[in-house]
DNA sequence: GAATGGCAAGTGAGCGCTCACTTGAGCAGA
DNA sequence: TCTGCTCAAGTGAGCGCTCACTTGCCATTC
């Protein structure tokens, strides 16, 4: 195994090990020994325990913004589509992979840490900035109610992420049934 | 200072150290000092430093719960103008608490320790049935949209709370518009 | 004088991180 | 082909320190 896969190994192993307990309780004996080797060894790919949990949420940041990116390759401009599909996206994302869900709703509340929240907002940020654009946009077309603020419903769909994150660590019902995103959002729609 | 008093004043600059940092990062050491005792003592009136977390979190649900209980007295049957109100008054509780919203917004993420997760999980569960009687009532009453699941819009809703938390944690200026709700909950609205 | 409230000095388990050391693949020279 | 050198990768015992919790003692109250 060379450096960059074995980088790449110790993220996705360090990714279950905080999921599972939370970025205190997992020491750094657990992050090694899960990654399959020695507490030093870590140390000669990551300058410490910190550091190695911002390289796992920049992963995760990483991998849902590659997910939209391919979005909006496929769909354009068709701003209701997208918005469906990103919320489906998400939704999917957050129901296959468990750890990375678990993950991201720790990072939401470690504001405490300045590092933590800094990346955390940049990464919120964006996500409220598309969703306000994709909101616009369907409004323009008259496929969204019209006496909304994009702005606040942007708000109110980017939140809706922890509001999934919620009901599927809660093991809720409703959330595995087919027909749920058409339901969550029919709100929205005109 | 009688025992009770002193009880509830540990609790009260408990949740203030709290909430300025985290569960792990709040020292015992931390936790006497701000309630003005020495370490020995916190542990007459308390057993341990986790029941005194919970005991700090069993406040402040208690806190939202009399304030929904009050509510419930006052508007009656008018459902309507209940899920609003409770949207009103939960977002006042978030505005003018700071260190119990990010208490709060703490207590939801931490799902790897059992006995914090049980209690959470009732908490939100209690919210969830009450949102969703609101919501049939208003439906019943042709108040709501009628495509609506009203199971899923309680979650939508009880989920804001942490979207509310969220915006006010980041500074958003949106919260502070005084028309914010009501833009905010026009989704749902017929 | 028993019980309670309060204190400050422990105590030991456990943490992140270090560092002296080992391993093994690659390669040059004979 | 064999030998010896190099060096990045890997190791794990252990250091310094922090923390939740305990202990033993004094003061006050009833």
């Amino acid at each position: 195994m060379d450096r960059g896969e074995r980088y790449n190994q110790i993220i996705l192993s360090s990714i279950d090990v905080f999921s599972r307990t939370n970025y205190e309780k997992a020491t750094t004996a657990m992050l090694a020994e899960e990654a399959g080797i020695a507490e030093g060894t870590l140390y000669k790919y990551f300058p410490s325990k910190k550091e190695l949990f911002l390289e796992c949420f920049r992963y995760i940041a990483g991998q849902l913004i590659d997910r939209y990116n391919l979005l909006y390759e496929d769909v354009g401009e068709q701003s209701l589509v997208s918005l469906k599909g990103v919320a489906k996206s998400y939704l999917d994302f957050v129901k296959e992979n468990p750890s990375m869900r678990k993950f991201l709703a720790f990072m939401l509340n470690n504001s405490f840490d300045e590092d933590f929240a800094r990346e955390m907002e940049e990464f919120l940020n964006l996500n409220i900035r598309a969703a306000e654009g994709l909101l616009k946009g369907a409004m323009r077309m008259g496929e969204l109610k019209k006496n909304m603020d994009p702005h606040i419903m942007a708000w109110f769909f980017v939140g809706g992420y922890f509001t999934l994150i919620l009901m599927t660590e809660m093991e809720e019902d409703a959330v595995q049934d087919p027909g749920f995103l058409d339901k969550y959002m029919s709100a929205i729609l005109e």
